[in-house]
DNA sequence: ATATTGTGTATAACCAATATGCACAATCCT
DNA sequence: AGGATTGTGCATATTGGTTATACACAATAT
């Protein structure tokens, strides 16, 4: 079985903290299917070293990741990427983008911005 | 001279820090309309202790305020909503817009959501 | 058996946000 | 002029979330 690349990395300017950083990166790569199902993560000891973090923060991804259903981890074997069908990773990727979208809409409702001004705005400021 | 009323509320279960929930809560009301160029704003010690907060927060909220030139601050006198003229209004409601937008933006790109499937997504959830 | 991997716990450090209190400066009001 | 009001500035302290380090334990792999 062949898998695809983890590419995760940690960015010292963001102001989310380190695991939730991890977590994003990490569900997105899966309800995108540019990691598929059953692939290995690298073990949190030796990704904490080679990130330079610590064993904290990945273990709190990991925890949420699973939680949420976007990983399985197994003692002494590792972690994997869960096994989505097509329809979950699309239902699940609709979610996170709703969970993105959804604190901004209140904003952008309270700066009375309309449905169709807010459309405009984002066709203006899609790219970039 | 007739001025509007300032209406102002803390919520304890937001992830906002209380400065940036009144800096917020200001600047939406003064782009928007709602408290007209002039308005005074209530003594911070008044508002701490109505809100039953500290100075610090309301201080701290208002110096970014007046950087950002939503409202002007006087020794002595108190603290105004500054006078925008209706093109500047626009200007810094559209600014602030895009604001509150651009960081979902670059994560919906991530999770692959072409500008189409986004406003199909928008159009959808805008109410509620 | 020994190594590897995840789990759990304890301890500590760091930092942003917040609170409290007091002194100072400028202005207002009488 | 004098007291009240308002914003400013500083010092101190607390709290909570995040992160780091280290060690022992449990389950699995080789």
């Amino acid at each position: 079985m062949i898998h695809m690349e983890i590419s995760l990395s940690i960015l010292n300017t963001s102001d989310k903290p380190i695991y939730r950083q991890l977590y994003e990166q990490l569900a997105f790569q899966i309800v995108t299917g540019k990691l598929s199902g059953g692939t290995p993560l690298p073990p949190i000891r030796a990704l904490a070293n080679s990130l330079g973090i610590s064993v904290i923060s990945i273990k709190r991804a990991w925890e949420e990741l699973e939680r949420d259903g976007f990983i399985v981890t197994m003692v002494g074997r590792g972690c994997f990427a869960a096994d989505l069908g097509d329809e979950e990773r699309g239902s699940r990727r609709r979610e996170l983008a709703l969970g993105e979208l959804r604190p901004s809409l209140a904003s952008l409702r309270q700066l009375g911005l309309t449905k169709a001004e807010l459309i405009e705005l984002i066709s203006e400021n899609y790219d970039e």
